[in-house]
Order: structure tokens, then sequence, then C-alpha cells
DNA sequence: TTGTATGCGTTATCAG
DNA sequence: CTGATAACGCATACAA
């Protein structure tokens, strides 16, 4: 394994001189840094990060903590383009990524938690999926022991920021075109899972939605489920113009069960997973770009690393109606 | 941070003392081992694995080699189980892990490759999706520079395993009950792509069907792609009797040509991805559990590391039919 | 601008 | 059976 010393012999200059070069230090003369990158050409040198890690305390390793869906493999891709968008752009930075799932971390207390990110020479923490149950993740991240950035949550301090799309106004501009395209009057919501930021803020769309449409609002939660939905569509949807569902499952289930009752209905989802262009009726859905989302985060990251302090960063969203013609391939 | 320095002093030990009882080492005495377990507990100390994987050689740290599927994010499951399931078994057996996209590694020599590696402290690997195009991890592979796991292929060596179901017989008996249910003759074929272990396998599984049963076998190259695979049902499904597809989702590709000609003729896949709940029909397929491999995949490498002769493992496979009142919730 | 020396938290070797 | 101590590869404060 060649090392950095092997590099400060081969260029005739001192370890640390290399070190300075690789990592871009300020005061270093042309002359020896071409000798240095040239000693790592031809040695085709690649500095060990683990040791680099090791070394200075802010190691740039960062973890991505995500929650595993038990509940379907059907939007195991949003997870997927999470953890891609992020390694990708990781990799770009130099930055080193280690992937967690909340089961593991399950029970810790806030020391333990912390001792764990610790012990792995975590810096930077990205959290996908976190609920307002998650009381000891809300404990880390108000003890700014790490750089955290937040997807879909409404959490900034000096050391964390959120990412994510504007939920509510997505729930509105999906909801609204729906809508606006079937003049419906009475509103059958299917909302999210109870103590989500998500869930919160789309309802918080759809009443806005609601209010400036002068619409008959009829709330239920679905908790992101397709069974769910589902049955709330069989006993609710009858009397009702429009389904409006907080997630793309939940509008497959309400879909469903509309066509078991024979009768049409406009539904409309969230998410823009691909199941949606197997179910045979087009709907309208809010589109997410997730890689993005997550690659934006890691670059919150390292805006962190620099010391700068957290803020909010809203991504856009698109409408979308996924058809088969356009996901085979 | 507390470090293994500070449990040393807790328990009134040595350093190295520590260390010894921590890695289970022989020769340490059942008083110190537990006076230091105790001051472990007090402390609430957890070892740094970047420091432990810089110090000894045998780091520990593995990583998982992926090939993305540009192509359809239906299969996303897949890879989710796959890194699930490792990931989930490396935490058990303390070992770090880290994710690795083919795309991050394309092009390299293998010196680069190995470099890479190396850099990362990387003493395992476990690579999936590999086919006969991926030169320089063939290379790598043999050069037996690291412990690898190979999921789906056929090659062993001294540092190299390889892990993963019968796809000859999976095929085999998922196309065999398939024409015992509907006594079937003229077979269309529908393999996947050229140069991967698992279409040759599986290929091979349905020709030594076809002899078996004497079935009229007309065999074409889908690709592992959907809408090549309706085409190829369109163009020669309507004079067969039976539509064998090497994967899911050419065969709701051929499904849907089925559907689009008005003719039914009995389809069936491979994998059991949770799409097939969703498309109505319900085919036979082969259900392998991707976590499972992938586990599986984790505690071979662990074999390696002790020391032990790479072999082939083979995974179990099951039949199924996924039906949607079973996948949904 | 460059080099020297020390430390990061472990593991491993070798005395004791 | 236990304890110094030297690596591991790199970063960095400080000296030159």
């Amino acid at each position: 394994m060649v090392s950095i010393k092997d590099v400060a012999k081969e260029a005739g200059v001192a370890i640390s001189t290399v070190s300075k070069v690789l990592n871009h230090y300020p005061n270093v003369s042309e002359s020896t840094k071409k000798k240095v990158m040239d000693a790592v050409e031809r040695l085709n040198f690649v500095p060990n990060q683990v040791a680099a890690a090791l070394s200075s305390k802010r190691s740039g390793r960062i973890a991505l903590l995500l929650k595993l869906n038990m509940k379907t493999k059907a939007i195991d891709e949003i997870d997927m383009q999470y953890i891609t968008g992020a390694i990708s752009k990781a990799r770009e930075k130099n930055l080193d990524v280690i992937t967690v799932f909340y089961s593991m971390i399950e029970g810790m207390s806030l020391e333990e938690m912390t001792r764990y990110f610790a012990s792995q020479n975590i810096s930077g923490i990205i959290v996908f999926g976190m609920t307002n149950e998650d009381k000891v993740l809300h404990k880390l991240i108000a003890s700014e022991t790490f750089k955290m950035v937040i997807i879909d949550a409404d959490i900034v301090n000096g050391s964390t920021s959120t990412v994510g799309v504007d939920h509510a106004k997505a729930q509105y501009d999906v909801a609204e075109k729906t809508i606006r395209e079937n003049t419906c009057k009475r509103v059958l919501y299917i909302a999210g899972m109870k103590n989500s930021y998500v869930t919160e803020q789309r309802l918080l769309g759809m009443k806005k939605l609601a209010d400036d449409k002068k619409l008959k609002l009829f709330v239920r939660n679905g908790d992101f489920s397709e069974l769910k939905a589902r049955e709330l569509t069989l006993k609710y949807g009858k009397n009702k113009d429009v389904v409006v569902c907080a997630s793309d499952l939940m509008a497959i289930g309400a879909m469903k069960a509309l066509t078991d009752m024979d009768i049409f209905r406009p539904v409309c989802g969230f998410d823009g997973i691909i199941l949606m262009g197997y179910v045979g009726k087009q709907m309208n859905t809010v589109k997410q770009d997730f890689a993005a989302i997550a690659s934006k985060a890691v670059k919150e990251l390292e805006r962190l690393f620099a010391g700068e302090q957290g803020r909010k960063v809203v991504m856009p969203h698109k409408l979308v109606r996924l058809k088969y013609e356009d996901i085979i391939c």
C-alpha cells in the first residue's frame, strides 16, 4: 500500500508538504505542488480515508439514517434514490458514507446514540423519515453534537439544516389541479400518518385549498396504508366528488376501491412512484426528485462543516401523471 | 469522546489489556476481564471502528458493490433488500459497510481499483449484478487481493466465494409448474441479457426442461426489458402455448402484450418482485430472498476472513404467485 | 515556503 | 497473564 510517506520520498519533500498539497493549503509554491502531484501520479497514490478520518477530527464521514418501510417494498425506490443521490454526491465531494437504519439505533439513549455515531467518526448525519415520535433523535439534533440535515422537517439550529419540498404547496397544487379538471365540491382527503411533519404540512395545504375554493373537506387518516385508503374510500368515497390522497400508494388503494364500487371519481396522489404507471388509471401526483434532495442534503452538510449556520432549503416539485408508456423500458 | 485509554484508567489496567478483553483474546484472567467489562459498562464505551481499522490491517470494513438499474425503479426493491440484508448482518457482526456503485469505479484499471478499495481500508467486497463484461472486476477477483463474495456467479478461488440460488433449477421448476398446470407444447422463452451468468443458467434450466418434457422451445433475448418482452410476445406469442420469462418485469411486458392481443397464454416470471401483485393476472414466479442472500454473503465473507477457502453457497428458492391481497397493507 | 514532531484510538509485538 | 511501546497513515501546530 503506497502511503503519503512514499509520495514524500518520491517527490523529495516532507510528508507534511504532501499533505498540504493534497488538501489545497494556501502557502505551497507551484513548483513543489507540481513535484508532489507528479509523484502522486507516478505512484498512483490514493489517500487513506480511514487514516485521514482518524487524524483530523472533522472526518468527512457522514451517516445516512433511513427508516425502512416494513410495510411495502413498492416504495423502496424512494429510499434507493435517497441512497444513490447521497452517495454519488458524497463521492464527488470525497466524503465517506455509511448507511444506518433506525432499527439499529432504536432504544438507544441520547448518550448511546452520540457514542455510536462518534465511534464511527461520523461528523454529519442526514436523517430521512423522522417522525415526532423519535424523541431521542430530536434530542440529538438539539444537542448540536453533529452537523445534521433533516429531510422533510422544520428544525433549524446552528448545526442543523432542513431540506425538502414545500409539502403544503405541493398538496395544494396537485389537489387544485385535479379539482379544476373535474369541478368538484366535496373532497375526501386521506391523510398520512399522525405525528409526521409531511402529513401535517400536506393537510395544511389541503385545508388552505378547501378554504380558497370553498370546498367541503372530509378528512380521514390513512396512515400511508394502501389497505386503509381502500377501506376509507369504500366507506366514504361514494358521496364525494374527488379523493385526494397524501401518498401514491393510498391513491392506488382508493382507486381500487372506486373500481370495486364501479364508480368513477378523480383521485390524486403524492410522490410520483413508478407503480403509478402500472395501475391503469392515470392520476395526478406530485413528483419529488428524491435523488436531488439527498444530493442537496450532502451539499448542505458541507456548508455546515464549513461553519455556516443551519437553514431551511426548499426543493422544487412537479405535477405529473405517470403513464405506462412513459415508465416502461 | 471516551477512549480505550479512559477505560484502562477506570479499570486500573493497561490499554493493551483492555484491547485484549474487547477482542476476546485467550490469555486474560476472569477477574481482569470483569474489571474491564465493568469499566466499559460504566463509561459507556464504544470502540472507535475507524481507529481499529487503521491499526489492524484486517479492518472489518466491507464494500457492497452494486449495479444501479437505470432502466426501471420497479426493481429497486431488489437492491434495497440486498443493502438492508447486508448492513443488518454486518452490524450484528460489528463490521463496517460502505456502499459503492459500479459507476464510481467504471473505467478504472486493476491498479486503480485495488488502490481505491485499499484506500478505504476495505478488506472484503460483496459484488452484486456482475456480468462477463466487467473485465477489470474479474481481474480483481483473480488477484485475490481482497476477500470477495460474488452474488450469482460461478467463480471460486482461495479468497472468493459465490452465493446465489440455483438459477437453472429455479427456472426449470417454475416453468415446469406452469406448463404442467396448463399442458403446453410450444414454449416462447424470453431470456435475459447476454453475457450474464443468471441468463445463461436460467436458459440452461429451460433447455433441460424442454428436453425432459419434449417441448418445442423458441428462445429470444429480452434483455430484461419489459418493452422488449412485450414486443417479442406480440411477434411470437400467438402461436405458442406459454410464455416463460427470465424476469418478472419481462413477464409483465409479455402479459400486457397478450392482453393487447386479447388472447390468453400462461406466463411465468422470475424474482418475485412486488409489482407482480399489482398487474392483475397472477403468474407463477420464483421468489428469491434477496436479504437472506446478502446476509449470507456477509457471513461468507467472515468465513473467508477467518482464512477458510472460497466455496459455492446455494440458497433456496420458492415458487409463488403474488396476489394483490397478499402484498397490500 | 518547507520541514519536524506529535497525536488521533486502536492493535500487535515483545518483554516482564 | 499483564503492561510498555511501536506501528497504522495522515493532519497540524510549531519551528526553521
